[in-house]
RNA sequence: GGCUCGGUAGUUCAGUUGGUUAGAACGCCAGCCUGUCACGCUGGAGGUCGUGGGUUCGAGCCCCAUCCGAGUCGCCA
């Protein structure tokens, strides 16, 4: 290889074995230690971290922290070895030392603290942040895990495409990020939300097995587990696939990346299959934590007519638990936890010492007591904890109470990975203001049973072949088999109380391609961004991207969004009309 | 948009019932120090307490408004 100017070795890589050698190292200057009479520098690069011994304080003239330099000198062996370190065994003796890159302002924070700096100016910062080696580290294993997705996919017989950004408005989900074009005034573009009906066309072009690291562009508020406006995902699509298909490959596909990027012990395939139904009812959540053994269960009966009026008449849940080292105290946080989250609290009761102890234990039935004991089955030390609502919110709460005492209780396995596939999501739901069925998720899914299904059945029991993958709590993904037939499409329209000129209307490319010979096909995709956050071991998403939003969809770094020039609106004839702040 | 929490030195934070000149650690600057690796020691500089009003003899602290940030809900397949 030509020789570099810059160097002739990265600051990782030298060792014992490189003694003696003559070597030119470029980077960061990471930290200076001055002794008196001889200095220690650590110089950082992408790759690592090198020691480097100065002798002449001359040398060091205006070489300040994060100062770019390049330095030539002899290796040598430590005299003091440092075992943390991956070159600690040498350090070069430098002899030439040029400044490449002067860094003349104080820094915002310090390099290797930026994690515990305010993350406002963390984001202001980012090209500083990011030489933090944590996150730099993250950063360079997110394009590791992009590579292994590219040839594992490639590898189970998939094709990769690219698909437009200057796409059409869909009229489903979320609201679109709207893009004005001087070709067209008027008119707009729309960032597509998902490739969905791109990859549905390709299908349609015979194209066999689709994938794509695709950006998608929604123009909503962020959530813990949702970036504002873009994220990527893993996007899949099968032509002549089941369920089953899909499945088999997504397992492959997320055994293998959480085994090969984590030490986390990761659950056996197949995965789990739950139905939806099944989830609400035993974890009241649609994304369960599978590694929080505590189960639900509804007690709304036995409390029907009971004298606990905060119970009586409401949808009761209850949970069971060992709370044999807890005090009432320990209930009375779990109550603060449900007022805050805008629940009425939870009553409880307790086995102590043989007696039947808690919030109601002496306001319970004879009745009431008798069924607790059989159905919980209840030992000394265990306890039940209860909320009541209307259904929808006790729900709400019950799932929430439920992760709220995996925590406490310390039951949930941090080194784990549980998987599981929450299938059969209802294909219709009761539109509340309209009291007449509407689309539960997306109107392109198969509703299971097909033609004669939607014929025959209530529409609130027709299930759709659409599921998630849910990992630890988190929707990793969700796909569906689609539908490929036109008729069913008109049929499962119509009773959402759409006429045939909506299916045209809304998805003309996609409905015209179907009248042209569709392939059964099924698809997928994984929440890329989201799936880091588990492998990587954070809690922000923030942290696994390079240049994050804000939580307000604000880019502190290049100041974005902002106001176009006025000649930039006059090009898309735009004219602004805000309502001016008082 | 609602709710919760926060904004004090370059950074992370403390700041008592409202009371004189607003502190600490790290960083920065200067000096000393030949084996450090969170180097050490001595000294120094550095503040419109987010912003604007108000209450008060007196406000970092109390009140009102407002801006910014984080979390959460609405929203979002």
């Amino acid at each position: 290889m030509k020789e570099n100017i810059y160097r002739t070795n990265n600051c990782g890589e030298l060792r014992i074995e490189d003694v003696g050698k003559k070597v030119r190292l470029s980077g960061w200057v990471n930290s200076i230690r001055n002794l008196g009479g001889i200095n220690f520098l650590t110089l950082r690069d992408n790759f690592g971290i090198t020691q480097l011994l100065i002798r002449q304080d001359s040398l060091l003239k205006e070489v300040t922290k994060e100062t770019v330099i390049r330095i030539e000198g002899k290796v040598v062996e430590r005299e003091s070895k440092n075992p943390r370190m991956a070159t600690g065994d040498i350090e070069v003796e430098v002899e030439i030392l040029d400044i490449l890159g002067r860094c003349k302002n104080i820094l915002p924070f310090e390099i290797s603290d930026a994690p515990s700096t305010k993350e406002e100016l963390r984001l202001k910062y980012r090209f500083l942040d990011l030489r933090n080696p944590e996150l730099h580290e993250r950063i360079l294993k997110r394009a590791k895990i992009l590579k292994f997705v590219r040839d594992k996919l490639t590898e189970l017989g998939f094709t990769e495409f690219q698909t437009p950004i200057l796409a059409n408005t869909s009229p489903e989900g979320a609201r679109d990020f709207i893009v004005p074009t001087i070709l067209a005034p008027g008119e707009f573009y729309a960032l597509p939300q998902s490739p969905q009906q791109f990859k549905q066309l390709l299908m349609v072009s015979g194209f066999d097995k689709y994938f794509q690291i695709a950006p998608c562009f929604r123009n909503e508020a962020a959530r813990a587990d949702r970036t504002p406006g873009e994220f990527y995902q893993i996007d899949m699509e099968m032509a002549f696939a089941t369920q089953e298909d899909v499945f088999e490959v997504c397992e492959i596909l997320a055994t293998e990346i959480f085994k090969n990027f984590t030490k986390l012990d990761v659950c056996e395939k197949p995965f789990k299959r739950i139905k939806w139904r099944e989830a609400i009812d035993l974890y009241c959540s649609d994304k369960p934590d599978l590694r929080n053994p505590l189960i639900v269960k509804d007690v709304t009966e036995i409390f029907k007519n009971s004298e606990i009026s905060f119970l009586k008449e409401k949808t009761v849940k209850a949970i069971k638990i060992d709370a044999s080292q807890k005090s009432r105290k320990f209930f009375d946080e779990l109550s603060q936890f449900i007022v805050s989250i805008e629940g009425k609290g939870v009553a409880w009761i307790k086995i102590n010492e043989g007696q039947l102890t808690g919030s109601i234990s002496k306001i319970l039935s004879e009745r009431e007591k008798d069924y607790l004991m059989n159905s919980f089955n209840l030992k000394e030390g265990e306890a039940v904890v209860f909320i009541g609502d209307e259904e929808e919110k006790a729900i709400y709460l019950a799932g929430a109470l439920r992760n709220e005492l995996g925590q406490k209780l310390e039951i949930i396995d941090k080194n784990k990975v549980e998987f599981c596939w929450i299938v059969d999501f209802p294909f219709y739901e009761k539109n509340e203001e309209t009291g007449k069925p509407d689309f539960a998720h997306n109107p392109f899914s198969m509703p299971q049973g097909e033609m004669k299904a939607l014929k025959e059945q209530n529409p609130y029991e027709i299930v759709a072949y659409q599921y998630d993958l849910v990992c630890n709590g988190y929707e990793m993904l969700s796909g569906a088999i689609r539908n490929h037939d036109p008729e069913i499409m008109i049929k499962a329209f119509e009773i959402a109380g759409y006429d045939k000129e909506v299916v045209e209307n809304k998805f003309p490319a996609l409905y015209n391609a179907f009248q042209y010979g569709a392939p059964p096909h099924a698809g997928c995709a994984f929440g890329f961004d989201r799936m880091l956050m588990p492998i990587m071991n954070q809690e922000s998403m923030r942290e696994v991207i390079a240049f994050p939003l804000n939580k307000n969809g604000r880019d502190l770094l290049m100041g974005s969004p902002s106001r176009p020039f006025d000649q930039q609106l006059k090009d898309v004839h735009i004219k602004l009309d805000l309502e001016e702040r008082k």
